[in-house]
DNA sequence: TCAAAAGTGTTATCCTTACACCCATGT
DNA sequence: ACATGGGTGTAAGGATAACACTTTTGA
């Protein structure tokens, strides 16, 4: 075996949502996600990142899950004779107990990806964004054409639906088309605010992976507090999703996959009258697919 | 940065399907799944793996896409002063050209994974699997508790219904009580063909993430050869679920989504009445999302 | 003629979506 | 009284699952 030794780092993307905004812990002001070496010492790379992240910032993470892998090299200028592999990693924290507190700093998503929240309604934004695309499609009729249609299902253009899952899918779009580059191009009113690296990829990478998730595995309790009012629940959904919902049949689905019981209490924190109280039910159904079958299957 | 420095490996789970039955490409005789050290001259993760899959194998990969990073010290006996971070990659090849022809080796997954076939009807084996793990749950209230319900939901006991995904957290329970430990333990009739180190819990990634995605992106026609009859196709799905489906909800599933048109030929191969042939309509949706919302939202 | 596979048609049921409306509280 | 949020009921439409039946070939 050459020459295949490289430098691991670990990075995560760590996500709470407070004040129905969903944010993200960042360090160097909100410039670059937290990261740091994987090392011998630890037993596993899960285990290696819980330590370091506790260390580092004193929150304990509830879920966490594995996000992707990169090598490729446009990254950090680096002496070329090593590469630099990150395994990258997606954590759920719970409402933070310190919010001002610590240095680690939390920005909203949308101050990096401001054309994905569209819980007002469709961000101005999109139309400087949209101009921008079609003119980068080019003129040689089949490019154009192929990149048109990639651009239409990926911004819900041209009769396509807006589909919130593909996040990193647009951001990759905008990059190939030199919108985001993160060497300060665009107006960052438009392109959002940059960070270093690819941190800002992977973050999108985090962002989509979670709005796909909340919609067939009951993770969005991770990031609610030990009880909770249905709409609370709906706007950090909501939040989440960048989209606005529908209520009264968000509260039907809720309480047909039976995640959730009645504490007993009463809030009266909202404006109107006072909302039950819920709490996720932890015990039953840990490993529950909510998933239904889309295979037409045959008993036999 | 101290200790960060690793060895970068990287491994394959390559399938086709032929015959009806699913295939893994493997080496060392069906002892191994191909890998290969990251070396330095690869433009990026992706590039290196196909790269030496053309070198080895000499199959061109349609589809590639990562499955999971691994780092965790309980793999192949290696002095421990150094680590080996193993990123795996799902590969889909085409009913391939030269079958018996070459080197490297095709096995047929349900060789190493004889419970997940469930086509001819709950495989026996299941019988002989639930009574092992009934007596590793114990007799301590709690953990016996929570380890029956994760059992029963994982191989569909007790009123819970057999889903065809779970395939690697079925792989983890099995392992994690003694019954499919790779030193050997159980009679392979019952427990599968072991592999080297943790390969066989990789090829259980593969499929269970192979079975998840046929159900929402348009990744079996990777699979198919450029022209295919509605029952190959229905056959092929069928292999990958381990499931036997509804032929004419299957039809009917497949043309309202609009993936495939009719090439105008006929085959006349299969046992009665010659089948109309159809091609995956490559051009349309590239970037399809065959998925339903699973959120109740609301316009405005 | 029969087996094997290709296809068509119809029905009951459930889930999603949309809409309409009432209830309880604070100002 | 009214604004705000909580909460219930129901009906239309579409997708799914199950079943029954016809058609076309080769042996």
């Amino acid at each position: 075996m050459k020459n295949a030794l490289a430098h691991a780092e670990l990075i995560a993307v760590l996500t709470a949502v407070t004040g129905e905004e969903p944010r993200v812990m960042t360090v160097r002001g909100g410039d670059a996600l937290p990261s740091g070496p994987f090392e011998l010492g630890h037993r596993s790379l899960q285990s290696g990142l819980r330590e370091w992240i506790r260390e580092q910032t004193g929150h304990p993470v509830g879920y966490l899950e594995q996000l992707y892998t990169f090598a490729d090299r446009d990254r950090s200028p680096t002496p070329a004779s090593r590469r630099t592999i990150s395994i990258s990693y997606l954590g759920l924290v719970r409402e933070q107990a310190a919010p001002g507190a610590g240095k680690p700093g939390w920005h909203g998503w949308y101050e990096y990806f401001p054309w994905e929240d569209h819980r007002r309604g469709r961000p101005d934004q999109l139309a400087l964004i949209a101009d921008h695309l079609r003119a980068w499609c080019g003129v040689e009729p089949s490019r154009r054409e192929h990149r048109q249609r990639r651009i239409d299902f990926a911004f819900g253009l041209n009769g396509a639906v807006w589909n919130e899952e593909f996040a990193l899918h647009r951001y990759e779009l905008l990059y190939e088309s030199g919108l985001v580059g993160e060497a300060g191009a665009g107006p960052q009113a438009a392109t959002g605010r940059p960070m270093f690296a690819d941190h800002r990829r992977i973050l999108a990478t985090g962002i989509a992976r979670l709005r796909a998730k909340i919609k067939y595995r009951p993770v969005v309790f991770e990031l609610m507090s030990e009880s909770f009012t249905l709409l609370q629940l709906q706007r950090t959904v909501e939040a989440l999703a960048g989209l606005t919902l529908h209520k009264s049949n968000f509260r039907r689905l809720i309480d047909q996959q039976q995640l959730i019981e009645e504490t007993g209490a009463i809030s009266s924190e909202s404006g109107g009258r006072p909302a039950k109280l819920y709490r996720y039910r932890h015990a039953v159904l840990e490993e529950r697919a909510l998933s239904g079958s889309k295979l037409p299957l045959s008993r036999n």
